[in-house]
DNA sequence: ACCTGAACACCGTTCAAGT
DNA sequence: ACCTGAACACCGTTCAAGT
């Protein structure tokens, strides 16, 4: 007992660790990560103020995943920009779907989040998009990316067998049954469909037919 | 003590007051609710099975508010219904923004949604969609609603003086600081993108020009 | 049938005591 | 500076005892 000779935590351990137990069970307690370190749980508060810090640490690291910079070079129109943010956005969380849900208690921490959010505010001026409407643009995305994060937590069953289905809701489940990353392509579907309509919103007015 | 000549309780009424607690605090306990009807935290447990029914309770509350016939009365064309659906949805969720958390943290029970899914595979095939891509459009829908409703819970203050914003950031969040049901009008800009994507995507071939 | 009281196993968090 | 042990106030849930 006592300070013990070699440093025992870190508070990115304790992150690493309650990642793991969200991974696994879609939760994590201080006792549970103090076991998985071979440590009491009242160590823990030597490296963070609490629970909700650990949150906030697993936030900065999936927004921390995202390379904003690469996407911007490799973009050369606006609707490529947006298109790819929202991929790495969602890539990052996807990696984790089953950590959403415990970001999503608590309030957002935008501060993180401030390289992407300025990229695509970039890109919705670039569109020519009005101030006010920039900010909508940015929060569609953000809200369309954080749904499909979602979704991804949501087991495969969700769409099997439904008791009342319709003729075409049972025509759709059927073709889906058997795929394979039925989130993924959804959300890339959705995406194409949520870009090409921001698109036709940016340009200002019909041209002459 | 013993059975009260008097019914007590009722599951309804235990949602009722759950609801309330999830306003007020952002959650609910068993003891809360148990405290405000003026019983025993044991006595709950006579009529639901336990914190995760009552949960289930108030998911089934928000989608028994969303009266999809009314919506499918109104809308001549698809684009129409899809609007129509996911402003019902959005509406029912932003009642209540802070119960949302709760709720993507369980496994969606698609039961009590498939009313909405069925008119929304309605909608999505009368488009000429194909049922793979109908399942897609009907999860893109909902993955934006939800996100959306997310959004609704989060604090005004999220968007306030950037630390670190960039230019078009900065004039983005400025011109929306005063604007009050910012999530609101984001919501349908983003939904007036997205079904718009969508009449784009439904078009088989670009006709000649 | 339905409320109570006592009990259990669990949380998150604090803090003095130790090295 | 940093781990421990004991303690506190809280949870959700069970169940025999009562009417």
């Amino acid at each position: 007992m006592g300070r013990p000779p070699r440093r025992l935590l870190t508070a990115d351990w304790i992150a690493d660790e309650a990642l793991k137990m969200v991974d696994e069970s879609g939760d994590f307690t201080m006792p549970g990560i103090a076991g998985r370190l071979k440590v009491r749980p009242s160590s823990l508060y030597n490296h963070v103020s609490g629970r909700s810090e650990i949150i906030e640490l697993l936030r900065a690291r999936m927004m921390a995943q995202i390379d904003v910079e690469q996407v911007r070079e490799r973009a050369a129109e606006w609707p490529e920009l947006v298109l790819g943010i929202a991929r790495e956005y969602r890539r990052s969380y996807a990696q984790h779907p089953r950590l959403i849900p415990l970001l999503t208690a608590t309030t957002v921490q935008t501060e993180v989040a401030f390289g992407m959010y300025n990229a695509l505010a970039d890109a919705f001026t670039d569109a020519g998009f009005a101030p006010a409407e920039v900010l909508h643009a940015i929060t569609s995305v953000d809200s369309y990316v954080l749904g499909s994060a979602l979704d991804v937590a949501a087991p495969e069953e969700v769409w099997a067998t439904p008791p009342e289905a319709g003729e075409a809701m049972r025509a759709a489940v059927s073709a889906a049954g058997t795929m394979i990353g039925r989130a993924d392509a959804a959300f890339e579907f959705g995406l194409q469909a949520l870009v090409r309509g921001l698109v036709v919103l940016a340009e200002p007015v019909a041209a002459p037919e």
